[in-house]
DNA sequence: GCGGTTTGCTAATACGTATTAACAACCATG
DNA sequence: CATGGTTGTTAATACGTATTAGCAAACCGC
């Protein structure tokens, strides 16, 4: 029913056959290796007679001799955060030139561990994966795989960072230079690095300069805009003093924080500045427009899929740091200096 | 550097060895069918061995022989759309429980027929199609490919599809129910049929209600928050009229439109209501909140995914139109009454 | 005990490609 | 012309699994 008389794929035998020469041959011609030494007369044979029958590598086939799949896995914490989604196009884009297919895997699916389990079975080349716990993986799992992490600095893979400590940073003098010295910040529990980094480099700033940040001002929640909701409806007490200003490590949280206060009818930046972290599109979209700091996210992506293809041809040795990627304030409507009369 | 004396992964035949039975044995036991007839003593030898070297099949080799490759393809218009997402989260879960992993294609990378060449080489057991112009696609290269589209009524291919139609009424019936006479149209110039039927819906229920759509207020605009934004800043002229509504096709598109009318001060939903279609999460975010209609993105994504692993059974057979399934109306924040005083 | 059936396992082969060792043909050099 | 090297092609094998035909043993009824 569903597919009707499909005429069967031709193979390499059948191109030798029309060409006149053995499977063998046409593999040299065919596969890869340009530098095999085919006389051009047969070569040309081959690739008119492969033309011909419309041939196609079966990439399983080539894959189970070489050991290999073509294939990438990507592993993110939540692809629903477009920071995410935009690191994986920056990945797809290099991967697809390339010829190589690649593996979604969202963490908030399956447990990463299942994921790698199904990745390996694929005899998957190599896996990207983002900020997300690497080092809770089973150790044992990993060994055997060219993996490459983002965001994530560590001993035992290389990896792709961008700058995270300076985007907290900026976010703090960003906010400092404008007045505030009763701040706040929301970021999730999770242990990813690059969120505990952006705000190591903001409350690092922000002691430099002499402002404590209370306890209470530091809000836990998960990485969305409901997150950012609730921790802004927390520092938003009836009475009792509030902040002037919020750092919120995720521009999803921070759409969450304006959520908030306008439901709550407090003015922004007017009463209250927003910063957020990661520029992502929506930023521009709410109004007034999201203040935050810009990561380039598919530069990220396109450098770990180079990395790890280089890593995958054995020119791996060149493992260098490589460059942190810098980031850059991106001052826009949600942050203001405080209001003179509190 | 990047791997180290990786321990090569076992196979059947290590298992065999250990369980001193032959390759064929273990295979009869491990893989898939599990009616084959081995005696229990032998079986459970084969398993305690397969479990003490961590075995796991080579799903590879398996896709080779039985020239399948235990992967889905799924192509979306753009996968930077929430409603996208949302419709390729509800593919990836029950592919990933049927033991399936995911190739996506973002149109926006490549063409179609590009990721479909990709998607075959690779043994691609079938292909879901998100409302993309299939029929545009090499129609012989899709014969022999197990393929299911969303919100694409076809007479070729089994699929599912949402009450696109019924969306466009819903928007149409809310805003005549309020009162609006004056009302334009926003949508995508591509030709996807599901944004076809919302437009349809909309016109239709409209002109049954003796209300006409000026020509001029119906704007093209590729379906994104840009998009959304450059359409509702043609409908707002310096001078002449303009509609007191529109209804974009897509919550994208709804964004953009609230975008400009913020930018230009005019009120929303005071002087301008505006409509959207799907219920993305942002549309809760913006304030006020956006009127949309929800359309279950991830139950598209599931059932597709459904039909196709029932196709690649073989139990395709029953491929009745299937339930189209409903939307609804959900009335928020960014629609009232025209303004009395024009 | 003897045909016939069932049960349990294995040898052999296939899937489509890559790769290597071996071989034939050709060339150049002396 | 013998020798050695180069070039072009192929036969053979491997990758790891699934599957089928077939074999041996056990079991059956009589």
């Amino acid at each position: 029913m569903s597919s009707s008389s499909s005429p069967r794929p031709s193979t390499t035998h059948d191109v030798a056959r029309l060409a006149g020469v053995s499977q063998a041959t046409v593999s040299l011609v065919l596969g890869g290796n340009p530098r095999a030494r085919v006389a051009a007369a047969t070569r040309e044979r081959v690739i008119r007679a492969a033309e011909e029958l419309g041939y196609r590598p079966n990439i399983v086939a080539r894959g189970l001799v070489r050991g290999r799949s073509y294939a990438l896995g990507v592993i993110v914490p939540d692809l629903a955060n477009p920071f995410f989604l935009e690191v994986v196009r920056g990945i797809e884009r290099v991967a697809s030139t390339a010829g190589y297919a690649v593996l979604l895997c969202d963490a908030r699916e399956t447990t990463p561990a299942r994921h790698l389990e199904a990745l390996r079975a694929r005899l998957i080349d190599g896996v990207i994966v983002d900020p997300l716990g690497v080092e809770g993986l089973p150790a044992d799992s990993l060994t055997d795989l060219n993996l490459v992490v983002v965001d994530q600095p560590s001993e035992r893979w290389p990896g792709v960072a961008s700058d995270a400590e300076g985007a907290g940073r900026l976010a703090a003098e960003h906010l400092l230079a404008l007045g505030h010295r009763e701040v706040a910040m929301v970021g999730p529990a999770t242990d990813v690095h690059s969120f505990r980094m952006r705000e190591r480099g903001f409350t690092r700033a922000l002691r430099a300069a002499g402002v404590a940040l209370p306890s209470g001002w530091l809000r836990r929640a998960p990485a969305t805009v409901a997150g950012g909701e609730a921790a802004m409806r927390a520092l938003l007490p009836r009475r009792g003093s509030r902040p002037t200003a919020v750092f919120c490590t995720s521009d999803l949280l921070a759409l969450g924080a304006l959520k908030a206060c306008a439901t709550a009818g407090v003015a922004v930046p007017g009463a209250m500045s927003v910063v957020g972290c990661d520029d992502i599109e929506m930023a521009r979209v709410v109004t007034p427009e999201l203040t935050t700091v810009a990561v380039p996210a598919r530069e990220l992506g396109a450098r770990a899929a180079r990395l790890l293809l280089r890593q995958l041809d054995g020119r791996g040795g060149e493992t260098r740091p490589g460059r942190v990627l810098p980031v850059r304030l991106v001052p826009r409507g949600t942050t203001a200096p405080p209001p003179t009369d509190p």
